[in-house]
DNA sequence: TTGTGTTTCAAACGTATGTTTCAAACAATT
DNA sequence: AATTGTTTGAAACATACGTTTGAAACACAA
């Protein structure tokens, strides 16, 4: 139990540090000293910073793509035999998001920065390591989307998915500080759920925007 | 003229550096190194590390505002009385910034990629500075996105302003990574005119989305 | 040419980092 | 109680960083 106590502790700060200071401004030592255990702990539970990062997302990315995933499961069953429809994929894949770190009792812009992290810092072996574990769920997630939405080509599709991906990681990830900063300026609090109930009809009409064309589009074979 | 050439090295080098990199994962070594010149150049000129990531900015940022600004002029003036619509404004500031690289010659994915860091790092002092500098062109902005979305109430047009910003900053800083993962997926290239073209009518369409109403939403003093 | 202010250069400085070491403390089994 | 495998602890290691130094090289006016 003392194993496990140590390797917890180390996570929930590495986990806090790297979300606010990023990953090459967190030192071991800082970790360590915020987590109370002795330095050489990080090198001999996890063997190196590059272990112990990967280490923070999977305990976080694990569970939550299970929940996802029965989400969608769910999802897909109500509405058989029509594909679900784009807003209630976002909706599935946003309170889930929502829900999950209540459940641990932690702030969800922790994860949203992390993730925000994820895709911003170059941290190569990161990115590998999160392709190679987590693609399925991701895979899924994009299949779903196109199928709700059968109008847009391909490459319509890709640009605006990162669109989606890039309002939600952003604002989930600084929505501490915004629901502050607005605070101060209106006077109005906003609750997680309710920055999610303003994202999702966003990215839906986001999606659904009008096509445009373009010159070198192949209209023939947008359906690849 | 040897001080502006070891200057101009210098600039060029970081400013490379840190858009496929980051601040802290770029050392002085590397950018000294690249540049060609010695590694105390820097501490000469610059003075620090810091004040080097703060001119990589300035240099790009300051004619940058010029420009936006001049082409803020134009457009109300064409528009008038009435305001700028939103998606005039949307393309004006992207459509500059796709201008402005170009005329020094260089890759727009470099500046987009840096703005994209200025939000994302934390480095305190370069938000002090950017704030500082150029808050006046951003406030500028800000007043022309509200008057082309009367429609919208404060709370709403806050937060639909922070998805404009996530989509962009994030999509435009990962601009090159995500164009190369397009085409390893499909074989298609999109260079960052498309990816901007794609952007704007994607973000204008999320702006005018049909607004939801919420059981503690004031309706009555929408107008503040 | 001499003198003066500026710029370059190699080398070093002090500090902080990730990692390793090895002895001590601990937990559990025999 | 003795022995084993596991976990902690203080200290040191090697390396990389940003910065400073002081002498040499340079540009250019007097």
């Amino acid at each position: 139990m003392a194993q496990s106590d140590t390797v917890d502790r180390i996570l929930d700060a590495a986990e806090e540090l790297f979300a606010e200071r990023g990953f090459s401004e967190t030192s071991l030592r800082m970790i360590t000293g915020k987590a109370g255990v002795n330095l050489a702990a990080v090198n001999y539970h996890f063997g190196s910073k590059k272990s112990l990062i990967q280490a923070v997302f999977a305990r976080f990315l694990t569970p939550f793509c299970t929940a996802l995933e029965e989400a969608f499961d769910r999802l897909e069953a109500e509405s058989a035999p029509e594909p679900p429809c784009l807003e209630s994929v976002l909706r599935v894949l946003t309170s889930t998001l929502v829900e999950m770190p209540r459940q641990h009792d932690r702030s969800i812009a922790i994860y949203m920065r992390l993730q925000g992290l994820a895709y911003t810092q170059s941290q190569g072996h990161l990115r590998r390591f999160l392709e190679s574990e987590y693609s399925h769920t991701f895979g899924r997630f994009m299949r779903l989307l196109k199928n709700a939405t059968p109008e847009l080509s391909a490459v319509e599709r890709y640009w605006r998915n990162q669109f989606v991906l890039g309002a939600t990681a952003f604002t989930l990830s600084s929505s501490d500080a915004l629901t502050e900063i607005l605070w101060n300026k209106l006077g109005v609090d906003t609750p997680i759920e309710e920055i999610v109930d303003q994202l999702v009809p966003f990215l839906a009409s986001g999606m659904q925007a009008h096509t445009v064309a373009y010159g070198n589009t192949k209209e023939s074979d947008s359906g690849v």
